[in-house]
DNA sequence: TGGCTTTAAGAAAGGGCTTCCACGCAGAAG
DNA sequence: CTTCTGCGTGGAAGCCCTTTCTTAAAGCCA
């Protein structure tokens, strides 16, 4: 038999106050002089008592959870991404409800229904466009919503600005001879959502590259689908066109890795016949020796937290975006020790 | 300003009715008068109310909610999943908390902390071996558990038997004359997770052309991460051993996706010159003339959550098992009209 | 028809928390 | 020395339900 929870009623017992006092421990209240609220505190770690969430949302009226919808593919990305977001919340002592979103069939039931994701204190979106699913791009809550990775005039919104990012992939890559290329990925649930990324960070590479005087020509970019392999087949479809070296600018560190993996294969020397640069920033690639544009995930995703947790303490001013930029960081894939 | 919604006395007053008849016809109680219910169920639609969960939680000590650990990796199968479980569970009113698996930290951290992941009525695990990963083997819960999509001596579980899956693939593809190959998933999360599905179903198939007396030399066996690309890569390297035709299990959907892609890039005749056989039997396949051995994904999940329920509402027995056999599909991938 | 059981439904008592009101007591002001 | 402020605190009321207790009404049998 599981042993019953203890309550804030023994607590309260045990450290010899009332029950409000206790209560305003939980909280945060400030009118509790710091001697009882140790002595509380005691009391609490030494019944190893936590507050019944659901309680304290009936009697609160607040949930104390935020929901956060976001797309089920680029894991790692969205583990960060989750990471900053979560620091933050925990901070505040706030839990995250996820909705990975399978399939647009199940993203509208989660929209459309009095669901589980609306009946916490407010709504984190990490994905393009979706709004665009729903009527009026309005999501149908009068809880507060942020998009994080995303931008929107309606919301607040904390983004990372995907076509500078192409346009600093250009400014390095232009300085080395030989052509240049890149690969754009693209999901099939991408279209649905209208996720641009891709494409934004092809894009602001094209432009770079054409305002240094070099080109892009539609046929060095390949479009493939999220995952190591493509960057493997993309590598073989560029070697088809023509010879090392290749400078490639892969859009996503996972491409990247492909990439990787392919030129070992066929003995190319990466950092002199392949030139490569990635996109994400994770973890590993350092090890690796990828060059990359480190996105700020976890960043992002704090300050997306933090403008939620404003709107859920009452701001009401007009939607603030929050712009993030990648950084350039330089390793053996683009230039060899 | 949100309206404030609908209470449980609202209804009641409206209904001219108690507010224990009220939670009586929520609960489905069978002692209240069809005619009274529906009077009740009238003012209800009419208030549009909906009973606020975390109050039942509170006054019932029951949360109505399961939770679902699962890996992000292959999407449309959890999807499938996911609408199998939701479909019983929908019925008797409970919800669905998802904890995806992002990495084995995050795994961790749901398992180790009183997360919210224990703050339910009962865990649905989706994951191969996810147990070797706690100490004891046991979720630190007294809720119940049911795995699904593994198997287990300690808890109730609901699985596919993948071995047989692959002998059926090799009774089927034994038939024809050419060489066999086939394609072993495996994700670097597997074996973390001792996930043993893609080794599985090879196993069964090697066996299966062993007994028919053919051969599934190891160089015919092509390992890649799961994607439609490795799929295309498979091909590739089986094009680079033998000559057509080729009969190939492709241990997955998704992967023999990647093989038709190739093989019309590659000019071969699917159906002749490529016999492609997939594992999952997802709906895309009939449009594809993809021959396939389909899982019955959706009564698998069902089953694990009427599983659950059980236990949920008391059964005591020892655990149950579930065995799931897949059914083979024969379409023009391996019997061109 | 009387005395019994059965059934339906209202009332009330929780469940664990937050919040508000009121009270005691300290120090400041008169 | 009294009156006033204000902080710190205890405890009651309330949040929206479930569940138990109880009573009223209805059905049964002899």
């Amino acid at each position: 038999m599981a042993k019953r929870k203890p309550t804030i009623h023994e607590v309260a017992h045990l450290a010899k106050v009332g029950i409000g006092t206790v209560s305003r421990v939980l909280n945060n209240h400030p009118s509790v002089r710091s001697e009882t609220r140790e002595r509380v505190l005691a009391a609490m770690s030494s019944l190893g008592y936590s507050p019944n969430p659901h309680a304290r949302r009936v009697a609160g009226g607040r949930s104390y959870t935020v929901s956060l919808i976001l797309p089920v593919i680029s894991t790692e990305f969205y583990n960060r991404l989750l990471e900053g977001i979560e620091q933050v919340l925990s901070e505040e002592r706030y839990e995250i409800a996820l909705f990975p979103i399978f399939s647009p069939q199940r993203l509208r039931r989660y929209l459309e229904s009095r669901s589980l994701a609306y009946q916490t204190d407010g709504l984190l979106v990490a994905s393009q466009g979706l709004a665009h699913l729903l009527p009026d791009q309005k999501f149908p809550t009068e809880r507060p919503v942020v998009l994080v990775d995303a931008h929107s005039t309606r919301y607040d919104s904390a983004y990372v600005d995907n076509y500078l990012g192409g346009r600093m992939a250009a400014a390095h890559l232009a300085q080395f001879p030989g052509a240049h290329f890149a690969i754009q990925m693209q999901e099939e649930l991408d279209e649905v959502m209208r996720n641009t990324v891709g494409q934004e960070r092809v894009a602001g590479f094209r432009d770079g590259l054409e305002q240094a005087g070099r080109k892009l020509p539609k046929a060095h970019v390949f479009k493939s689908r999220f995952s190591a392999e493509g960057g493997r087949l993309a590598l073989q479809h560029f070697m088809r066109q023509s010879k090392p070296p290749y400078n490639i600018f892969a859009g996503a560190d996972l491409l990247a890795l492909g990439v990787l993996e392919e030129a070992e294969r066929q003995g190319l020397e990466v950092g002199e016949e392949v030139r490569l640069l990635g996109f994400d920033g994770h973890p590993w690639t350092e090890a690796r020796g990828l060059s990359t544009l480190a996105q700020p995930i976890e960043d992002m995703g704090a300050e997306a937290a933090r403008l939620l947790l404003d709107r859920i303490r009452g701001y009401k001013g007009s939607p603030r975006a929050r712009r993030f930029e990648p950084t350039l960081i330089i390793r053996q894939s683009t230039q060899p020790c």
